[in-house]
DNA sequence: GCGATAAAGTTGATAATATCATCCAATATA
DNA sequence: TATATTGGATGATATTATCAACTTTATCGC
């Protein structure tokens, strides 16, 4: 029976691809959530980001922010350096176990793209991403962010 | 800076499509979760179904639906009746409360698809929710349902 | 320089969604 | 009938998220 609004359908596109994304991370035996990768792939890209950069880019609240970053220095994925322009803020950097944890869940979008585009024409798939993105900054013009 | 991959940028529609949703709720002073809806919706539209029913059809755990029902019990919003039919189960149906809250917010779905798809073509938005549908059914062709 | 203000980050509280495991009662099946 | 299964309830816990309050440090206007 097809009760589903586009509202739900696109609720259960998320929810499946949280689940197939999950789903690959604990098939790699990695205990992170898809959010720690996330954060880390930014500290890779950015080396030296703040967390505040981190909530600025990802539109975050910072406090999600500072617990990721502290539960990935805990287990010593990251490494924290004071930042010399700023007394208030400390510079985030990859550790060598974080390289390798980045290393081993780089297929990971790979694999649950394929997964989920099975089938799909690559102009088809270009259209929806486009799209996606299109209607991600329709409903973002609003909201605030990082308080 | 664009660093998001396919998977990020729908991670990041998700949030914006939950967040404006959540506020549309919020803006009607209803306090029920997105959820919540989902649930009236579903036993409005098929009174009498089970706590089972519900979470079949929405793929979701049964401990999730059993709690959601309760709340709606408690608030009033739903009545249950034993089933004739099995003595395990009980029939959900919809309480005048419900129906209430269920045309209060009947126009949300349609406010947050009309600011969600501002700009974009019918048949773009058309194809964007077809691909969203085949997306979904290669994602949900293996993972395991209902426990 | 000083005072007000703002920013970076931390912490506490809490919400929404979700999963897994376990248990009970009722049903179905072998 | 004995066994297995199902509907549902409950406890524990994870993930993502938000808001508020607070500390420390910077910055801006004067």
């Amino acid at each position: 029976m097809r009760t589903d609004s586009e509202i739900d359908a696109l609720f259960g596109l998320l929810r499946a691809v949280k689940r197939a994304y999950h789903a690959e991370i604990q098939r790699l035996g990695i205990d992170l959530a898809p959010m720690h990768l996330k954060v880390l792939r930014m500290v890779k890209h950015r080396s030296g980001c703040t967390a505040q950069d981190m909530a600025a880019a990802f539109g975050r609240d910072k406090a999600q922010i500072a617990r990721l970053v502290q539960s990935l220095l805990q287990m010593g994925y990251v490494r924290r350096v004071a930042n010399p322009n700023d007394g208030r803020s400390q510079l985030i950097e990859l550790d060598s176990a974080g390289e390798d944890v980045l290393t081993k869940t780089a297929s990971i979008h790979k694999r649950v793209v394929a997964l989920m585009t099975d089938g799909v024409g690559k102009k088809d798939q270009a259209a929806f991403f486009a799209t996606a993105r299109q209607f991600q900054e329709n409903l973002a013009r609003r909201p605030s962010r990082s308080r």
